[in-house]
DNA sequence: TTTGTCACTTGCAATTAGCAAGTGAGTGGA
DNA sequence: TCCACTCACTTGCTAATTGCAAGTGACAAA
């Protein structure tokens, strides 16, 4: 088991809140996690979720992701090579953090939608 | 009991994690509720902390927090006011997602110092 | 009177986000 | 062959947010 989730990325601190946040902590990158956790691979569906991310920060931050080694790329067609991305393990470990999410909103949030319980879903 | 977190924030959705994130999804908020958790109360408190977060957005967050109703201010003193500023009940609920991001880093990010396990803390 | 603390505000530069439009490789159809 | 269309991006440009430094006002202590 390889254990990252590194690099490029500057720390604030070495505190475990801030480290993650420093990773994950923006307005969407939680939100394309939780579309691969659903079943999602491809950019086109992270493109079509309801929140409308715009191409430009899907893409970079697809790349953030897999140079974090929270997602892993691998080509889905060739003429012309396209990728499909999708969670590493220790991608599939932020399972429990968008867990007690989910279930926070759903005590604290009134009239939220609450995604059918995560479900770990790694190859199609 | 109230059910809250409301208010002036434009959602993105109704999904229980986006609706998350438009609370607490960014940068500094989540940093500013460990802090809590940890015992601080008071605006100095948690500028001095090692992240450095800077005033403006320190007293920025604190407002938004407030008026989500995870966080509730009262004066600690007069001539001048301070005041303190706590979880409400809604806000220590969030107490599992601060520790599944901290399980979740230690697992996964080299060298980082977890917190001894969230303790919650709420009158002095 | 001067110095210092606390909890902010304000100003402004730098970074990031967000929208629209464009690009290039390919497919399918007339 | 030409045209339209898809997918996965890029690019350009504006708007919003961040982050740093400095300033402010109420008060206490020296």
């Amino acid at each position: 088991m390889r254990r990252y989730a590194n690099s490029t990325s500057f720390k604030r601190s070495n505190c475990a809140v801030a480290c993650t946040l420093d990773l994950i902590g923006d307005k969407w990158t939680l939100l394309i996690i939780r579309d691969m956790f659903f079943g999602k691979t491809r950019y086109k569906e992270f493109q079509d979720s309801e929140e409308g991310i715009p191409t430009n920060i899907l893409t970079n931050r697809l790349r953030k992701l897999e140079s974090a080694g929270l997602v892993a790329k691998s080509p889905y067609q060739k003429n012309p090579v396209r990728y499909e991305y999708r969670l590493t393990e220790a991608g599939r470990s932020l399972g429990p953090i968008l867990k007690s999410i989910i279930n926070w909103a759903g005590e604290y949030i009134p009239g939220v939608r609450r995604p059918k319980a995560s479900q770990t879903r790694t190859t199609g």
